[in-house]
DNA sequence: TGGTTATGACTACACCTGTAGTCTGAACGC
DNA sequence: GCGTTCAGACTACAGGTGTAGTCATAACCA
């Protein structure tokens, strides 16, 4: 395959991935809206919002454009793509690097409803076919 | 409830994960016991592993044992209590609390062998009971 | 046209983490 | 008894992260 050069997705902190969440809701959006958002969910100054938006965009993770006096911020990674490689990260690190391990802790110690757990039997299912 | 004072559980780094790991595996073992394990592993020096025991300690996640001249170190929390913050952790960052999304994203992401499937299907099976 | 305001850029700083070096003291061999 | 050695304690230090303050500038309003 072609050697890709997607994003190169460098690590997203915590509270970076806060704001993603929220760029992730709706996009594009400018500093302050996405300030609204999560400053107040987190208690954060806007200037502290501003320095998370920076650095994602130093990441590769968000991309600018230019709207007027402002930036309007757009994710430049996928929301199912960070899904995967964190929970591959946990996968790895925690559980040998097999997903099964991990599918069998949830099932014990996570709260499932009857419905989640018919889903999700659904969806193996499916798998197996 | 009366306050339980249990090990507190100070966030464990990554590399203070892997020295946790050697002592589930086995314990209680003596710095250069743990050393052998994991600096090989992991290309860390001596000091290295060193300074992860004295943190892990002093978090509360390891307890000491003089044995002649040296420490014997035993884990204070268990591998399953860690397993159990750490996968909730991301369950809750990463799938707003709720294991289900993450099961369905493992299922659809990750490799399963027929095997896992059939095991995890009878888990969830039981659960339903 | 000049002051005000909103916005991004730059700077700051403490704490955590990964990684390692040095010091000190106790035990062990001769 | 005395030097050697090994273990733990203390120190170090760079890079990342959480959190925020300040500055420069461009746009807008009067």
């Amino acid at each position: 395959m072609p050697t890709e050069d997607e994003p190169a997705a460098e690590r997203i902190s915590d509270a970076e991935h806060a704001v993603m969440e929220a760029l992730w809701q709706r996009s594009p959006q400018s500093a302050a809206e996405v300030c609204d958002v999560v400053a107040g969910a987190r208690g954060w100054s806007m200037p502290t919002v501003k320095t998370l938006l920076a650095r994602l965009v130093a990441k590769g993770a968000l991309a600018t454009q230019p709207e007027g006096r402002r930036f309007l911020y757009t994710p430049l990674i996928e929301r199912s793509a960070y899904l995967g490689t964190e929970s591959r990260r946990l996968v790895d690190r925690l559980f040998g690097g097999r997903a099964a391990p991990l599918f069998a802790h949830l099932a014990e110690n996570e709260q499932l409803t009857d419905d989640d757990i018919a889903e999700i039997t659904r969806l193996l299912r499916e798998l197996r076919k």
